[in-house]
DNA sequence: CTTCTTACA
DNA sequence: TGTAAGCA
């Protein structure tokens, strides 16, 4: 199994189906490439549309957009829908939602990462 | 058939 | 937040 098709997911909505991954030789990441449909994000996610709409509504995801203006939600996106659909799940408003995944991004950035010098 | 937008509950 | 109607 490829890299691509990790986690069962091989629905490549915009992909060719017979045209399996040819060579995964591209530096693009796992996470970035694949372009999921709103209908699959929905389905894979168990979430409804317009909540993934909510989201990028909220700025927390910005899915790209294809053909007709049709949304394209990378693994990437769906990671954040996912976190965002536990956050909301529990109670958390949309828009704390999106702060709170937006600053566990930054933290996860500034983890390991030099205090900036203040000065002092 | 699937997605998109807008509106309503 | 979820569902509905009409449209592309």
């Amino acid at each position: 199994m490829h890299r691509w098709c990790a986690g069962g997911f091989c629905g490549d909505p915009g992909a060719s189906m017979n045209q399996h991954h040819p060579e995964p030789d591209e530096k693009f990441d796992d996470a970035d490439y694949p372009a999921y449909t709103m209908g699959r994000a929905a389905a894979v996610l168990e979430v409804t549309q317009p909540f993934l709409r909510s989201l990028e509504g909220a700025g927390l995801i910005t899915p790209q957009r294809s053909t007709g203006g049709h949304r394209r939600y990378s693994r990437a996106q769906l990671r954040r829908a996912s976190r965002a659909r536990e956050l909301v799940d529990q109670g958390t408003p949309v828009t704390a939602a999106c702060r709170i995944i937006t600053l566990e991004d930054q933290l996860a950035d500034h983890t390991n990462q030099p205090y900036p010098d203040t000065g002092t």
